[in-house]
DNA sequence: CACTAAAAAAGGAACGCTCGTTCTTCAACA
DNA sequence: TGTTGAAGAACGAGCGTTCCTTTTTTAGTG
């Protein structure tokens, strides 16, 4: 059985995800077609379509993938000494990512968040994914609190939405204006949250 | 001449702009089909056409509309008391636009931002009108630091990106998950901000 | 070690379908 | 009766997908 190697067939497959995501993060999921991506893979029609079962699939691992960077930041995240320390480290590893990928994976998070109002197969893992990130900001909440860094009568889940939300509200004025940058952001917000926060 | 009134055709375009907003909301831009806009309308394909350009026009004129709704917010901005009464008054009424549309304006604006990735005539607007808010709202900032409720040394146009960038994130999370609500929004980022802003 | 045969992967042309758009025809009103 | 808005069938392009062919790789055999 001329079987090829399991690790050469997850190879194809990444080969074909980033393919997918540069091409994605270019020019939007509807406005590339299958032969573009096909082209930038390297590959043809017959090839790709034996490792995904179509653009929809594609367009799925791809969204899946630009989200599931974050969960690199879990441990960060919980360990952060304050808000405006916190939103600084996720910044700074969420621009420096780009680099690293070969693609912007926060063009493909915002084109995700379009998808996810009509396709739930996109929608519910970035769902997901993002509850996850937000638990664990609220339990940070909660050391803050212990430590009397914070109002102890304060919602931990609540003001875990907020500091979440700090993220995306930096991704669209990147993705849009542009003229936004991680240091100057946590700066703003800890001139915001009563300037005196550690680190 | 049986030429129709400037009002009428007004009227129209209105009923077609709605009709495609309320489309795109429900499916997202592509996969509405211009025979379902057609048919939300009630008119027929070359009356449609007869109005709009085509499809790529309905869309920016949808994703314009979406948009320019904040407009209607400007003054409250910049009068605003604190940063939490500001967020509070800012989503509280983009929350509440949507019953009185027929739309969710926000579902059209994240759908806005996935396009602006490729498409410059939706993104600029969107930019623009965005760009408009963080203006008034580093005012409000200038106020507060006159005011002494605010460190002297921050800069007011930085502060006002992350105050304008609590709107994308409330949104987002509403949008994939569901379970952000303008006034626990609002209580959040009270305490967030030291707990002692006034209303 | 060489050769053969089988099996899987990659290639790529072709298909069918959907969608945006246009254009001719019809109806209404002054 | 002429002019304009509306209707709706028809067209053409572009897309995702499939399927048949070619190439490559590997295992078995003399």
């Amino acid at each position: 059985m001329p079987k090829v190697t399991e690790a050469h067939r997850a190879e194809r497959r990444e080969q074909i995800l980033l393919a997918a995501a540069r091409c994605f993060a270019r020019d939007g999921f509807h406005a590339t077609s299958m032969d573009t991506v096909i082209a930038e893979a390297g590959l043809s029609a017959g090839a790709v379509y034996g490792y995904y079962r179509g653009k929809d699939e594609l367009i799925e691992a791809a969204a899946g993938r630009a989200v599931e960077l974050l969960g690199d930041v879990l441990p960060v995240v919980a360990a952060a000494p304050s808000p405006a320390a916190l939103v600084e480290q996720l910044l700074g590893l969420v621009t420096e990512v780009a680099d690293r990928l070969g693609f912007d994976p926060t063009r493909i998070a915002v084109l995700a968040w379009g998808e996810s109002v009509r396709n739930p197969r996109v929608r519910e893992p970035v769902a997901r994914a993002y509850t996850a990130i937000r638990a664990h900001m609220a339990e940070a909440v909660r050391h803050w609190q212990r430590d009397g860094r914070m109002a102890a009568d304060a919602d931990p889940e609540e003001v875990a939405k907020v500091l979440f939300g700090l993220l995306p509200g930096f991704i669209v004025q990147r993705q849009l204006i542009g003229d936004v940058h991680p240091d100057r952001y946590a700066a703003a917000l800890r001139a915001l949250t009563g300037g005196a926060g550690t680190g």
